[in-house]
DNA sequence: ACCCGCGGGACGGCCCGTTATT
DNA sequence: AATAACGGGCCGTCCCGCGGGT
């Protein structure tokens, strides 16, 4: 039991982590189960929709993992400022240390399954929600009023995204540079959002 | 000569919208070619590299366009305001026409093959860099300085970029609206960008 | 498991079978498939090498095949030349019952891969030796010293595929006869082999 | 018309290379074309017939070098003995230099299509009687008697040919080094070969 | 009249995601 | 819970002619 659901474990994590650099279509089911350890006949008694449902537990498990981080970065900071490039700066060290390979670990599986597949669409748009949630709720922690939290924290998030995908294609950590600059604008005290 | 010329352009006008819709590694040689009309075998003809060369030119031709509907919405703007909201608003337009299936012809291959192609990286960040220069570019003819249009040209690109992204993942144009205030706000007179 | 292990041996033994005929690069999988009457998906799972590891197989079942035909030639011999006529007769047989199509079950994939696959080359070195082997066995059986044996059996064999190519190429058996008449020459008494 | 004969005799000759050492089945139109300089275009307007035409002449050309050798190594020698041993080694240095990839140049062609192209079987057939010829030729200018050399000839080529496919699958002369010595037996003055 | 760029289907081998069977 | 299959589809490349240049 527990090692079943370790194993079930491990096949989700091992997938999160192929997915976020090759993408979903990209990977094969046999690089998850060899990567994850796992014999093959067992996946479709843990899955049984097959590749689908690996894919959604695995944007599940990495919106979880980024929405802690988002959650952490809060913890760690004193200002609203310093949270969103808090978070930045992690993302950024994330791309670096990777060579690239490693940038969001969503939106390479949104774009390629968001016309295709309404679980994974849905997955992905609920990973992306639960962050915008914790970036907004990180902002009201430092006393930005909910209304404009409420604003700011999607747009602060597609800012973000916008800069991991260039930064990832470009192979060079400038945009995620200029993001820094734009979020803080977004929070400077007089920008209406 | 104009017929095989012909041919080649259908295959990659075929092939950029297929990756368009449903990325790189999700589209078939197979699809493409009966989406052009054409026989399998003339294709290692025009494109000896196979898919990746394809790829490539489909991701050139997808940059061109965009540059293009980038310079006549300048033209067809009186205030650097105007012209990025009307990019946006083309974008928007696109994506809603199309059911959220049309987002940006470049960031799903772009996302898939960073890691794994130099070449069709290479080709995507051309592509971006093309958007950006041709923004700066527009945002110069109406009045913005070099200086602070070499800035927020890659800024704009990132935040409209990011907005596709969530905008088709979440089935929503909401994110396109948001991204709208977030660069008249890089826009705005008092903003250090 | 009996019947996996039937479908791998009736696939081992179509390839064989096909190999002897038309080569190993005149066959294609399909054929192989087909005639062994599996299906597709299997073969990757019985044969993760692909081709090459059916070629493998293959060539070690006929080389088997051959040295377990050499044996029983011994076994129904009085002598030594007995012996070795008895081995070129069948395999003078096999030649003529099928219309010169099947000659020798090696020779074909050893020369078309002997330059271009490790594996399959020393597959075939492996079923040669073996022939060699049993040969020379056979020689001593028959009261040749050890010493002559070992020198003869490879010259035997040398003979006999010289043969067999240059029946199958004239469709005549007469390279046969010759080289029932060299082989006789080799065991004579005198014969400093 | 020098030039397209000059093209077309260099197409032969580039086939004949290649199919020596890949085999006809291995090898490709494209490969041909290319190692020839040859455009693709034309090959149909030289060889009406394809690649099997492409391969009859390989063959016939291949079959003419080989004659002259044997007729050069007559020239040079002062026995028969000589003139055999003679042509064992020029094919054995041909093996040697070539890392074992240059035996036979007719042997792999006659295999894989004997059984599937009269024509490619025919001018297989053609070549070895050539050299059968050019072989007893040798051997009665030498003093052996035209009914032995007659009867000796095609025995000789037999064991050369067995030599040279298992050396080549080996990957050791020890076969040419045994076929020289058998060569010896069948030339020896008590031989009733 | 000779040549050849360009195009045309058909398989080539491989590997995909999935399912009976036990 | 995992072994042993299963078709289908992947991309690449095969050998081959049409129609237009020279």
């Amino acid at each position: 039991m527990s090692k079943g659901a370790d194993s079930k474990a491990k096949t989700v994590a091992a997938a999160a982590a192929l997915f976020r650099r090759r993408g979903y279509n990209g990977t094969g089911l046999h690089d998850i189960l060899s990567a994850g350890g796992s014999p093959r006949g067992s996946l479709y008694f843990h899955f049984p929709k097959g590749k689908e449902e690996i894919g959604a537990a695995a944007l599940s498990l990495a919106g979880d993992g980024v929405r802690e981080a988002i959650a952490a970065a809060a913890d760690a900071s004193r200002s609203a400022v310093a949270f969103v490039t808090g978070i930045i700066r992690v993302m950024s060290a994330n791309l670096e240390s990777s060579n690239f390979s490693e940038g969001c670990p969503i939106a390479t599986t949104a774009l390629e399954t968001a016309a295709n597949s309404e679980v994974l669409r849905a997955a992905a748009s609920n990973a992306f929600r639960s962050w915008e949630d914790e970036i907004r709720i990180g902002l009201e922690r430092f006393g930005i009023k909910p209304k404009r939290a409420a604003l700011t924290s999607p747009a602060i998030l597609g800012v973000l995204e916008g800069a991991l995908l260039l930064s990832r294609t470009h192979r060079s950590l400038e945009p995620m540079n200029r993001a820094e600059a734009t979020v803080r604008l977004l929070l400077a005290p007089g920008a209406a959002a």
